[in-house]
DNA sequence: CCGCTACTGAAACAGTCGTTTCAGTAGGTG
DNA sequence: CACCTACTGAAACGACTGTTTCAGTAGCGG
């Protein structure tokens, strides 16, 4: 009976960027609605009525993130935009991106997303792990020489790119000894 | 006042077993007691008994998961018993192993333990990343030539030889494209 | 048989979960 | 004014959660 406006409102919008913070801060894992909620302002009843159900804010959330990353991609895909700067290049400087202090929360945010599609791949986590490779690897290859790019060994490459950036994140995040892995994806450019 | 055989107990080493296995198969991340009681043929009171609380069975079925990979590191530490093999070919044995069809759900389970020690670094996961980035580490570590395990470069090199198995990893559980992310680890030896 | 340890079943406890029901209020438009 | 849309508060629903209480049973050494 109550029905959803999933469509974009100016308080949905409001919300979301609030919990989207908060969920930064606190993580999607046990996330629910009445500590949000609180926290930002709001009750259980309007987050579903705005979002349709909890996992309707879920996917809004993630979308959210996924919008973050492609911010970031975008920003990469520009250094490229008149001629491609080629690989290594293009790791370093998003690498650069990864390891600044405050992205760790949103990054964090990532890896648990990326967990959590694997193990559970239906309902509102669905393809976001999968979702992000391609998007990444895209991006990469809009880096890479036009030669390069569309041989065999261009997509071998891109990969191997896009896992030393992915590794490095998860060992950075683990440890934060940002010296040591920054070091470790300078030498493999 | 039903204290804990928090100790080392024949059925509790039987049920370990089973909960293991049902966590390879559903996750950690939503388990629960009634539901895995049931599946494992025991009770929510008697894994209470036997564990302590539903922390003491995560972190037990956590150390379950890190007795797996201790054994594969050993293999991989094996070969380099006599003589260090380098970090290279250490890279390309761990890889096979890592990309086997049947290690996937173990992966899984790990890449979702060590998202989650992240996000949440109390409680059971508490220190569940860190741990592997060291026990990971220090067998790639022993796979160097003395000269070079000693060295600055050394622990970079070893710092990207993981890197490149983790991201290579999370890339293989998400896309399943074993041939693309296999050239990938190979381009990197 | 006694007493002890190890384990177990059934039921209840208090709490949280997502969601729903029913009731509104505020603001703009006709 | 009436009317519609957008939003909201309070409270309840039933289903779950981890945990506890109380009551056992089975096996075994003495």
């Amino acid at each position: 009976m109550s029905e959803r406006p999933t469509t974009t409102s100016p308080r949905r919008a409001e919300l979301l960027e609030a919990a989207y913070a908060y969920a930064l801060a606190h993580g999607l894992a046990d996330l629910s609605l009445r500590p949000l909620a609180a926290a930002v302002g709001s009750s259980p009843r309007v987050l579903i009525f705005l979002f349709g159900s909890k996992d309707g804010l879920v996917r809004a959330l993630l979308e959210r993130a996924r919008g973050d990353e492609l911010t970031l991609l975008d920003r990469a895909g520009q250094l490229s935009g008149s001629e491609p700067i080629g690989l290594a290049p293009a790791v370093e400087r998003v690498w650069a991106w990864l390891a600044a202090e405050e992205h760790r929360p949103l990054l964090r945010l990532w890896v648990e997303a990326y967990a959590r599609s694997l193990v559970e791949p239906d309902g509102a986590w669905a393809g976001f792990a999968r979702a992000t490779v391609d998007d990444w690897l895209t991006v990469l290859a809009a880096c890479q020489p036009d030669d390069e790019r569309d041989s065999p060994e261009g997509l071998i490459r891109r990969t191997l790119a896009l896992t030393v950036l992915r590794g490095a994140l998860l060992d950075l995040l683990a440890t934060g000894d940002t010296d040591r892995v920054s070091a470790a994806v300078r030498a493999a450019c």
